[in-house]
DNA sequence: ATCTTCGTTAACCAAATGGTTAAACCATAA
DNA sequence: TTATGGTTTAACCATTTGGTTAACGAAGAT
């Protein structure tokens, strides 16, 4: 593993527990195995650092939205696959949901910068798609971003709200991964269940 | 308004827009209008003018959930009530939800701290009668704490991820509200048309 | 052999930051 | 009027923090 490397697993692990303004350069360094000299010969400053660190997470995470979005499945499909191939994803890399959000919402000016950005999901296809199954007559009427709030909220939250969840509602950390695998299922079926005619 | 509410006040808005590691000190005093010593004059140290922030935070989106907990309503009802209470709630205060979310993942130790507070809501009630309307054939068989899991989903992510969602599904902040707005009633209908028998 | 480049470090620096202090201020009661 | 108590401020302090510098060593290049 290169020094490179080293530190960006490192500043991954720091940033993604402590938020951008939480991380500090020397723990990062430390993490590492370095000395602090290193991150800015090797990523210029702080603000750099974690630019890579957060356009790798969501880049991680873009490409199983970029799937439901352009493939060439019906609605039905897209949702099961998605959502079983996302909590799978997810149940592996539990700190991305929490921490693209977070930074996300701290940082609207950084939310522009990658709107831009090759691995921008772009909605339209899918959107576009959910509409011609309405007037086909697959799918009952609806708003499609609306059905796509629905997809995220129920994929997505239970991971990007875990602590607030654990002390709400007391679930250890082996019932909520049995949970997340019950999930991977039935969150599609339930959707499908209510919006097929 | 007394200082100590000037401070509080601005030390909300300036802890929901930066979180605590992110706040200064200096920038609440501004924000209030007074000179920084009286903030520790008032609250003795940045760790207890946050405590002070995110309790009251975290008071006000309680009651709402302890209302669906332990109201004497059918599940159905407490359903209905709840999503379109509790929007109506975030709708005008959107900045809690992320802030709260926030700052209980990046600081688990904090949440042990109200898990005992009076405040603390507590679901058994609710997950028992869910249970009980399930052995009653009114609703289906499932995991209680799973519908519990949805329905807080579906009512708190568009807010929790807010930027995430804009940035993704490209929505203006009028079309978010008026989704919002929507969604008082249709997540409801929707959630409950999915488990009813 | 010596020069150069890249990777690496210890030591250092200026600015920012949370926190303190001592004095000034001000209402009120003796 | 003046003593008294809480309130407020300007100035200050110690530490932390992001960032820099200069030197060192190894590996190729000349």
């Amino acid at each position: 593993m290169t020094t490179e490397e080293k530190i960006f697993n490192a500043a991954r692990t720091v940033f993604q527990k402590k938020g951008f303004a939480g991380a500090r350069m020397q723990e990062i360094a430390d993490e590492a195995g370095i000395n602090k000299a290193m991150l800015h010969y090797c990523f210029k400053n702080k603000q750099l650092l974690f630019e890579a660190v957060f356009m790798n997470a969501f880049s991680q995470l873009a490409p199983q939205i970029n799937f439901i979005f352009n493939s060439n499945d019906s609605v039905f499909e897209k949702i099961t696959k998605f959502t079983y191939d996302y909590i799978t994803f997810v149940i592996d890399n539990p700190y991305l949901p929490p921490f693209v959000i977070q930074e996300m919402n701290n940082n609207p000016a950084f939310v522009m910068k990658f709107l831009n950005h090759e691995n921008r999901p772009n909605p339209s296809v899918l959107l576009a798609q959910i509409e011609k199954e309405i007037e086909a007559g697959i799918i009952k009427p609806l708003n499609p971003k609306q059905l796509l709030m629905d997809i995220f909220s129920l994929t997505v939250f239970p991971f990007a709200a875990h602590m607030m969840i654990k002390g709400i509602v007391q679930i250890s950390d082996s019932e909520f991964n049995e949970m997340m695998e019950e999930r991977k299922t039935s969150i599609a079926t339930q959707i499908i269940n209510s919006i097929k005619k």
